[in-house]
DNA sequence: TGCAACAGGTTGTATATACAAGTGCGGAAG
DNA sequence: CTTCCGCACTTGTATATACAACCTGTTGCA
């Protein structure tokens, strides 16, 4: 059973400790190492093997079972959880993948590719100090040559220190951090706007048009990665979602 | 400033006391007392005033930050989290318990209830012959007397027999509906809109803001149960949507 | 045999304590 | 006047300790 692994005996990164044993748990999940309903280890394990205090391990399992990934249960232990409980299913589509399957063409126009400072905004939204020097892009996406939407992408430079070297005339900012910043958690809020002039002339919209925007927020590794606006002639756009309910829940 | 309530010193119910101040500072955001960005009680406040220790303080302060109901920020303090960063599993949210969770007064107007022939795009929808006949309901949500949502929707008669005869003042056609036939999968379309005069008057918009449109289409036992427009105001609503993507794929 | 009591493991909570790190302010030094 | 340092206050983490509640298996008694 790969339940602790005898090769890390020592917690030693910049991480806090109970962060670094929620790692080493879900990373064993996602791999497959730990299926649903196989134990973890207790709090006492961790704490003999681990060298760490229990509330430091009551708080990694705790957490990881606060974020659904585990469950536990009072004198008898901690297991994984049935990930179809979670299985709710809306994905980040990737817009060059979307038409390219409606037989089209995509092209993407570079309009900025910069450092910049993290305003107030951003940088709480990056969980990051403010004046934080963060990446920044516009990227204007077309669909046979007609504009069909702006990405504004703000991205954290420690998830992705080389973003600025990346050609995305060739690949999307969303491919390229999906590749080296594996997706954990999204938080899409939408909202209808006005666009600005800018906008408009970008997208060729008339004045009286809608615009919708989608700001997106995706997490890898427990932190967040980058935070997008997505703009689009909201006439000619949609976004669909599906997904299956939770199943019968019997816990709390 | 209601930050600590003077009435209550002692915590002293069933529960634990980590969720007796949760539950006590989430009442006061929930009733209003407590705005976004309003400074909460420094965890060295909550240990003097209710007499528990800090590491208890801590442990409210944080799961409601993690839930995203505060924004802490060590050197500064803890404060009340912009409602729209709240992170929110994407549900069928039933509008009416959205309004009284937050504290609110929900209240509904039946415009329309009627038996009509479907036309084509509704008929398909659907998945019923053309000019077969469907109930539909307009109904406008308001909270505390102020419309924010026009609800328009078409419902497969076969899945909901009775739906004329209720009384959608009382409950609404969500509620009834996931009642009678339990939810299987929903779809849904966004998109922005302007709203016609209608619309407009309805909601109280003004003519040059956006609207948002939310059609969504829900399935019970393989089957198609109804269609639903949801119009609101573009600039006022926002549309939450939190899941994690599938682990390692497995399943189809 | 049947049942009660107990022991030992598990999670859940609460506390006191400690140190680190971020922030803002004021006062001292230049 | 400006700069810098230190202090006070905040959150973040880590530990040791304690007791409660829950579950299981075993032991011992009737």
């Amino acid at each position: 059973m790969p339940l602790l692994n005898p090769k890390i005996r020592h917690l030693n990164t910049g991480q806090p400790r109970y962060q670094q044993v929620k790692t080493l748990i879900l990373e064993q999940i996602q791999a497959g190492e730990l299926r649903p309903n196989d134990r973890v280890p207790s709090e006492q394990e961790l704490v003999s093997h681990y060298g760490i205090s229990r509330m430091t391990a009551n708080r990694a399992l705790r957490e990881l079972a606060s974020d659904g990934y585990l469950v536990r249960q009072a004198g008898i232990g901690t297991f994984v959880a049935d990930l179809h409980a979670r299985s709710q299913v809306m994905e980040v589509r990737n817009i060059a993948d979307e038409i390219r399957q409606r037989g089209h063409l995509h092209s993407a126009d570079v309009i900025t590719l910069e450092e910049i400072t993290a305003n107030r905004i951003v940088s709480r939204k990056l969980h990051l100090p403010d004046q934080s020097p963060v990446f920044h892009s516009v990227i204007v996406h077309r669909e046979n040559d007609q504009p069909i939407q702006i990405e504004d992408r703000h991205v954290c430079p420690t998830a992705a220190p080389a973003y600025l070297q990346q050609d995305f005339t060739l690949t999307t900012p969303n491919e390229y951090l999906s590749e080296i910043a594996p997706l954990q958690t999204v938080e899409h809020t939408i909202r209808a706007i006005i666009p600005d002039k800018a906008a408009r002339m970008l997208l060729n919209m008339t004045p009286d048009e809608p615009g919708l925007l989608i700001r997106r927020r995706t997490w890898s590794n427990q932190k967040p990665v980058s935070i997008v606006d997505l703009c689009h002639p909201g006439l000619r756009y949609e976004l669909e979602a599906h997904f299956e309910p939770q199943l019968p829940v019997t816990t709390e």
